[in-house]
DNA sequence: AAAGATTGATCAGTCAATCTTG
DNA sequence: CAAGATTGACTGATCAATCTTT
């Protein structure tokens, strides 16, 4: 049985379990909120900062596969929070921008977003040391 | 607009990223190998490591909801890999334990698991950083 | 054929309700 | 009623196949 350094298997069930219990308290701000979950966050916050977006723009920066993106996106639509327009010169695409509703949805669930991140981070960690996690991270990707 | 300490989301990012990362390449190695995902392998070894188990024992370290890990053990059961039994003087519960087969294939995962996480961060880091990481990780929970 | 995107089928996760025994 | 565990119904994720346009 090839062993692995205690130290490795720590970071690595500590890397797990902290991105678990960080996710699961985010989530469960936002349900108790009655806000849709993370993901739809990620998607209004990406489309909001870019005006416009054409959807294969988004999969690299929310490291999603074509298809999920495009289901993630049909129920935004769906909601009313998103809207779909032709593309001029290329009628395969799309391009996708917030509406009203889009806006003030993220802007309804940043806040709540921001508390819990402040609550499972920021009370715990010195900025020091969450500058120190962050580097440790990086080194993941 | 409440703002958050960039030290804050550099490690809230960090963390949903290398979380995924790791985990993903950890999967995509038992994958490729035709193995059955990770869930499998922390049943398995926890079953293994106990002998005989009942449910709701293995809930709060394997951090699952009881009919997620009722749904998990029926395909392990299903596969082969894991026996439920009687208990005696308690006609509710099970007990459950691994079948040779079941022993096998944790037996064929740990390599490759290893292998995964040596290549994801054990070439990554230093042990002074991977402990580093863990020590600051362990405050999330 | 390749790029952009969607869809059908299937499998896993989730919630509430249920069942059985204590 | 509480504890241990399962189930039905629904939602979400996944893979391969498909469709349309370039």
């Amino acid at each position: 049985m090839e062993s692995l350094a205690p130290e490795i298997t720590a970071a690595w069930t500590g890397l797990m379990r902290a991105a678990a219990s960080v996710q699961g308290a985010v989530e469960a701000a936002l349900k108790a909120e009655g806000l849709p979950p993370l993901g739809w966050y990620d998607v209004l916050w990406e489309i909001e900062q870019a005006g416009e977006v054409r959807p294969f723009e988004l999969e690299p920066r929310l490291l999603l596969p074509q298809y999920a993106l495009s289901r993630l996106v049909e129920r935004l639509v769906r909601a009313g929070l998103v809207a779909r327009g032709a593309v001029e010169g290329d009628g395969r695409g799309q391009v996708l921008s917030l509406t009203g509703e889009g806006r003030a949805m993220r802007t309804r669930i940043w806040p709540v977003y921001a508390g819990a991140l402040r609550s499972a981070l920021g009370e715990r960690l010195t900025l020091a040391e969450a500058a120190d996690l962050a580097r440790l991270l990086r080194k993941l990707r």
